[in-house]
Parts: structure tokens; C-alpha cells; sequence
DNA sequence: GGCAATGTCTACCAATTGGTAGAGAATTTT
DNA sequence: AAAATTCTCTACCAATTGGTAGACATTGCC
């Protein structure tokens, strides 16, 4: 029994390293090290490291999906749904920017892996396709292309917190209240380029 | 004199593969072979692997310059000013993908280099604040913060371009005609969330 | 207690890595 | 033409990589 809570923290610790430094550059001792491990027992778990690799993004999409899931039930409308899942993902972010890491990792052009994080977002793509149609065609939200908006949706929350890095380069230190106010910014930014033209219609 | 040559084809095709593969999956010896020539020839130029990526992310900081400055140097004001330079730097990331895997790699927080490329972009970067700053004072753009309005279309763009894959694994294939559709659609999104409440002052 | 399954380890290994030493052309300088 | 400089090469090397083989311990089952 101690055994699969060895591989849970496994997974944990590899979605932390390959999000953190890319699947090149984590090397299986080095990930070993770090759980107090010999390498032998990851390979024990995972046949080899790109087994790990894809079970750490299964695992990374399980956890998205289940994130998506808890602020889609809400049962909101319009803006409301899209802010509340942007602040959930925001939020899932900044409590673990590995994840963001992975996928920016999965999405390079030459990742083996990269269809396979796809195949697992893409039921959530869907319905959250679906959802900006018919809000859309309710006159909830600004009319204009789902795909297109959603692509906009993702890389805004990416980049914002993944580029925490670039922000520092770039000469402020990102501290608890900067992030808030970042999150709102986002929102508003959001708010203004997706209400409708005209003033949506109030809720009964 | 054939020597200089060699090292600019070093950089150019050094840039392509850390921006493709990032930097720990590009060996010197892969790039050789790229290069027709062998890994001591590189080594030659440049003393180390380390100091290879630190000139090739220097080069091409000082193209990513000259794409802004071009844009720039056209005395336009708000929305179009802001248009001509996203116009320009997705021109560039649409031809050189690579340029922008490259910025992706260097801002991974682990990047012994991420503080590099921040350096060579800060003048740029202060610019780009300092005329949102004044447009927004003009009353030519929708009041916000730059910084964060700076990151927006940053991860914008960044998104749009280098996500390419993350668009073929959801199931549609990018084309000529579906690049020129996501700028426009970018484009509309900026200005849906750059415009000024009021609209505004018509050129005399 | 014996036994089989499970889980972690030690001991290796072949391949690849970034890097050194220095030979041998080619070109420029004198 | 001789000498010096510039450039690319062959020949190695120590360290690290992902992975195999199998010993050793621990646990649950009969």
C-alpha cells in the first residue's frame, strides 16, 4: 500500500520538475534525489521516462478537467460563467504554476505529447465552445469567433501567470496584492472586450 | 572572412533549435550536424553551449528591437500606434516562430538567462509604457494599467503564435487564411479593450 | 513457518553529453 | 616565399543519461 502512495508522489514531484524545467532538462536521478529515492524505483512505477511523462499529463489534465467541472456548475450565464472560470484556472495557477509550466511544455511544435494533452482538453474545448454559441446567440456576450476568443481566454491566463518571470525582469516584484490586482485588471480587461454592445438584460 | 559567416549561420540556426526544442533538448552535436559542420566548430565561436544561447538570445533581442522601432517610427497615435506594433511583432512571429519559442524558454523561472533578455527589452518596454501612459492621459486609449495592458498583449500575441499546436490538437489546422482571420479577430479584441469610453477624437 | 507477490535497492552498461588538445588547411601579413 | 593568423578538423575524455539484471527486504496469505 505504501507502494501507490510511492507512485502519487511520483507524479506530483515529476508535474512540479517538468513544469518547472521542461522534460529535457529533468533528468530521472535528479527527480529520484528529490523524492529520496533511487532512480530504479521511478522506472519500477513507470516503464521509462516518457511513460511517466505521459502520465503526468493525464494526470495534469485530470485535474484541469475537475477544475473546469467545479466552476461550470454554477449554473451562471454570460459573463459571469466566463469569470468564474477564469478566476478558478487563475487560481489553480497561481497555487500551482507547474501545471501551467506542463502544458507550455506539452505545446512545443516537437513534443511527442503534444496530440495527447490535446485529446484530453478537447471535450472541455467543446463544451466551453458550445457555452460562448449560445451565449452568443442570447446576446449574453459580444458577438465574434468562439475558437478565436477561447485561444484569447487561455493565453491571457497563461501568460499572465506563467510570465511572472518576465514581469520581475522586467522590474516589479510580483507580491500577494500585485497578483490581485493583476486577476482584477484581467477581469476587466475580459469584462470590456466581451459585453455585449448592447447593456445585457438583466436577471429576472 | 568566410569565418563571420560561419557564425551568423551559428546564431540563425542555434536560434531555430533553442526555439524549437528549447535549450536542454538541443545538443551541440545535433546543431553541427544541422550546420554541416562539426560541434568543435561551434566551439570555436562560441566557448561554451552557455555562451552560444546567451548571444543567440542577445541577437535576437536586438531583431525583436528593430521589429518595435520600425513600427514605431511611423508618429502614429493610440489605437492605431498600437495596431501597427502588434501588426508588426505578429509578422515577425508568424515568419520566425522560433524567435518567440525562444522568449518562451528564457522565461522559465530556472532560465540562468531569464534576467538577460529582460535587461536587452527593458528600454523597449519602458517606451511602450510611457506613450500608453500618454495616450491614456490624451484620452486616446481606455484608462488601465499599462504594465498589466502591456502583458495582455504580450501573452496575446505570444499565445496566439506560438500556440499553434495547442490549435491542431483541438482540431483545427492553421492556414494562411486562418492566421490573416486570427489577427483580424485579435485586432478586434484590442480594440474592443483599448478603445476609449468616448470615441474618439477624430484626426484633423 | 513457508511462500509468493510487491517494492526498493545495488551493480552495471551503452550511448550521448559538453568540452579539451592539438593537428592541418587556408588565408593574410610581412 | 616565409611566417603568422584564422578557421575547421580528428581524436579523445570524463560525466551524465535512460535503461537492464537481478539481489534483498517486506508484506500478506496459507
Amino acid at each position: 500500500m505504501a507502494g501507490s502512495d510511492t507512485r502519487r508522489r511520483i507524479l506530483d514531484t515529476a508535474l512540479a520538475a517538468f513544469g518547472r524545467d521542461g522534460y529535457a532538462a529533468t533528468s530521472l536521478d535528479a527527480l529520484a534525489a528529490e523524492l529520496g529515492v533511487r532512480k530504479q524505483t521511478i522506472l519500477y512505477w513507470f516503464p521509462s521516462k516518457l511513460d511517466l511523462f505521459e502520465a503526468v499529463v493525464d494526470d495534469a489534465a485530470e485535474g484541469l478537467a475537475d477544475a473546469f467541472d467545479e466552476a461550470a456548475t454554477g449554473g451562471l450565464t454570460g459573463l459571469d460563467q466566463v469569470q468564474a472560470i477564469v478566476d478558478r484556472v487563475f487560481r489553480l495557477a497561481v497555487h500551482r504554476p507547474e501545471v501551467l509550466g506542463l502544458v507550455r511544455e506539452v505545446t512545443r511544435p516537437e513534443s511527442p505529447t503534444a496530440s495527447r494533452l490535446g485529446a484530453r482538453i478537447r471535450p472541455l474545448y467543446d463544451r466551453a465552445h458550445d457555452f460562448l454559441m449560445r451565449e452568443m446567440e442570447a446576446g449574453r456576450l459580444r458577438r465574434s469567433d468562439p475558437a478565436m476568443l477561447l485561444l484569447s481566454l487561455y493565453s491571457a491566463v497563461v501568460g499572465m501567470v506563467t510570465e511572472l518571470e518576465v514581469q520581475r525582469a522586467v522590474g516589479f516584484e510580483p507580491t500577494l496584492r500585485s497578483t490581485v490586482l493583476r486577476r482584477r485588471e484581467l477581469m476587466r480587461f475580459l469584462r470590456a472586450a466581451l459585453a455585449p454592445e448592447s447593456p445585457a438584460p438583466a436577471a429576472p
